[in-house]
Formats: C-alpha cells, structure tokens, sequence
DNA sequence: CCCTATTGTCATCGTTTTTTACATTCGCTA
DNA sequence: TAGCGAATGTAAAAAACGATGACAATAGGG
C-alpha cells in the first residue's frame, strides 16, 4: 500500500529541476543560448536523461511554456475567487495577469527573443497557441463557473466569451499597448457588455 | 561544472523520507510497531533499500536521534546566539530546549515506550548517550564561545561547564521535575555560579 | 568552404533497486 | 511445550535507469 511510488517523487523532481534550469538559462542568457548540454550540467545529469525525461528542444519549449502558464492561471484563479461580483473578478484577473506578465523573467526573454532573431519560442505563444489557449480558457472558464454559476447564458456562450478574454489578455501581454489597470478595464468592459447582452436576447 | 550530482540530492531525499516515515510511526504507532516493511511501504520503495539505506533498526533508532537532536541544537543554537549575556542564553537555550521537548512527538512516543515495554530507545538517550552528549556539548560549546569568547576561562573549563549543561538538560527531558522555566532558571543559575568561580581562582 | 557546436539517436556499461529466497529469532497460542 | 506467523537480516539474480561514448545530420561563423 504505497502512497506514492518513490520513483515518481524522483521523476517530478527531476522534471522540476530540468525545466528550472532551462527556465533559468532563458531568462539570464536568452532560449537562444539554452542547450540540451547546459540544461544537463546545471542539474547534473547526463545530457541523454534530458531527451530521456524532456525529450526534443522544441518539447521544451512547450513544457517552459505550459508551465508558466499554470503559474499564471493560478494567480488568476485566486484573483476571481476572492471577488463577488462577476465583472470585478473578470477585471481583476486579467489586471492580475498582465502585471505578472510585465515582471516575469521567462515571458520577458521570450518577447526580447523577438528581436534577437529567435523565433523559436514566440510561435507557442502566436501561431501553435491553440493548446494554450485552449487550456487557459477551459481553466478560466471552470473557476468561473465554480465561483458564479453559468451567469444564466446558453451552452457555449459563456465559453466564447472566456475564450475571448483569454485572447485578449494574451494579446495585450504579447504587445502591452496601455497599463495593466487600463487594459484590464477595457477588457472587462467588453466582456461586461457581451454577458449582460447575452442574458437578455 | 555541477553543482550537486542530482544522484546525491537523490540518496539524501531517499534517506529523509524513510526517516520521516520512521518518526512518523514511532510519534503514532510507537517503536514497536516500527518495522522494516511498514517503512518501505509508506516511502514506496522495496525493504531491501531500507537495509541498502538506513542499515539494520538500531542504527535507524540511532538515526532517528540524531536527527531530531540536530534539531534541537539549531534551537537552542538561535537562542545563544540572540542573548548578549551569558547567563540569560543560557537560561533561555534551557528553556528553548525544556519546552521544545514538552511537544516533541517523538521524544514523547520513545518516553512513552518505556511504559509499554519497547526499551530499545531509550538507552540512546540515557546508557548509549554518549555520542548524543558529545554531539551536543560541542555543539553548544562551540555556539557560546563563538558568540561570547572564552569567557577567561582555562581550557577544558568552560567544555566541563558546558558538558555538565547539558547533562541536566538532558536529565530534565527525560524525566521533567518542574516546568522548563523553572528547570532552566535552575540550571542557568548553577551555571552561573560555576563560570564565576572558575573565572576567580 | 571548412570548422565548430549542437541536435538527436543508439548501443553499451555500471549502478541501484527490486525481487525472490533463505536462515534465524521472537512472541503468541493451541 | 511445540508449532505457527511475523519480523529481522543476508544473499544473489533480475530489472530499471542513468552515464558514457560514438555516430550522422545540420546549421552558423570565421
């Protein structure tokens, strides 16, 4: 009767470590500079155990980036929890996130990668971000839902709707183009408007 | 360049957990119930590794002790070192400890055995101490004279004095007369007195 | 254009854990 | 008191896993 095998403590460990190193590297020196050989050193493990546990780079990538996402869905779960009102929590969250945005290191290397000419990263959060996307929303859109019911809406419309505030929040943290306050108002302001206008066909 | 062999942080998780499950038991179950198979269960790993890791079970009692005796000095160790007198660090490192034993689990639960019948751990604390002595005397020695000197005092002195500390600290947790206030007011000051004396031959 | 560094894969080796088996001891109970 | 079950401790073979070295392929830089 174990609890959990001992060997998967080691394993998440090792993942931990792995991904923390490769996160590390981003920040400091830029994806660009991130190798399968440096990921190894730093953790003190074989360069083999790094495509063993993390396979390719670009699978990497992917981990960076689901990773700190679940980061961020977590401040924005705890930012909607402690809200009453619906549109408050909406605004609330997303000024969260995009605050958090504005200091992490990770996101910050990925959008200076841009303009070094690594274009290696910033498809997964543009072009490949449907997965992204996709589990940001179905989190978002779970909290919601937990903390305030389906708002009265149809199948699916409250979804769009958190759907689109995903989109939005992504796209001012990939171009922030006013403050985290202000971006936040806005998009809670559109997404105020479509929920009540839904409620009432 | 590694900075640890990610094997060695490994073995040392390996080695905690299967301690922790040990005083676990111990707290609840009592020693008696510790066995082999019960830990390497809990931990998730074959009793063979037990046997690889901790060797045979008085060595994991011996164990067991240490390690919550480490904890102890690191107490008592930032109770020294937040006085600026002699006398009253050592009255409060008393106290910290006295106290620090009065909720201990484990302590409680190998004090406890005694009643039971398991007398297998108790004659660390007590016959088979004196490792635990020396570990603590020089432990402590070394806190109060990197914090206050040699107090004047001529080699081998101030160790007795320290040694003697100890062994009424000891003789307190194992068998409590007054409350731990009182019992390091009452050691503090013999304490005092000594160190007076020796230092006016 | 060559040279170096990196990626990704593979087979092999060494280490560690697991498994299985066995002798032994201890307490309990018929 | 004899035997039974559970636990200790040891040993050796089997399996799992990381380490190592070699390899082709492919950029990127001098």
């Amino acid at each position: 009767m174990t609890a959990v095998n001992f060997r998967d403590s080691v394993r998440t460990l090792l993942r931990d470590r792995l991904l923390d190193a490769a996160s590390g590297i981003t920040s400091t020196e830029g994806w660009g500079s991130v190798t399968m050989s440096k990921i190894a050193d730093e953790v003190g493990v074989s360069r083999q155990t790094v495509y063993n546990e993390l396979g390719s780079k670009p699978e990497i990538a992917q981990e960076l980036v689901m990773r700190e996402l679940a980061r961020f869905l977590e401040v924005v779960r705890e930012h909607i929890e402690a809200e009453n009102d619906v549109d408050e929590a909406i605004r609330s969250a997303c000024e969260g996130a995009l605050h958090m945005a504005e200091s992490n290191p990770l996101l910050k290397a990925v959008l200076d990668s841009v303009n070094g000419g690594d274009n290696d990263l910033l498809p997964l959060l543009t072009t490949e971000s449907q997965g992204l996307i996709d589990v940001a929303s179905t989190a978002v859109l779970s909290t919601i839902t937990q903390r305030f019911g389906d708002l009265g809406l149809g199948d699916g419309q409250l979804a769009a709707a958190v759907d689109a505030i995903v989109r939005l929040v992504l796209s001012h943290v990939m171009r922030p183009a006013r403050s985290p306050p202000e971006a936040a108002s806005e998009i809670a302001w559109i997404a105020g408007n479509v929920l009540r206008s839904a409620q009432r066909p």
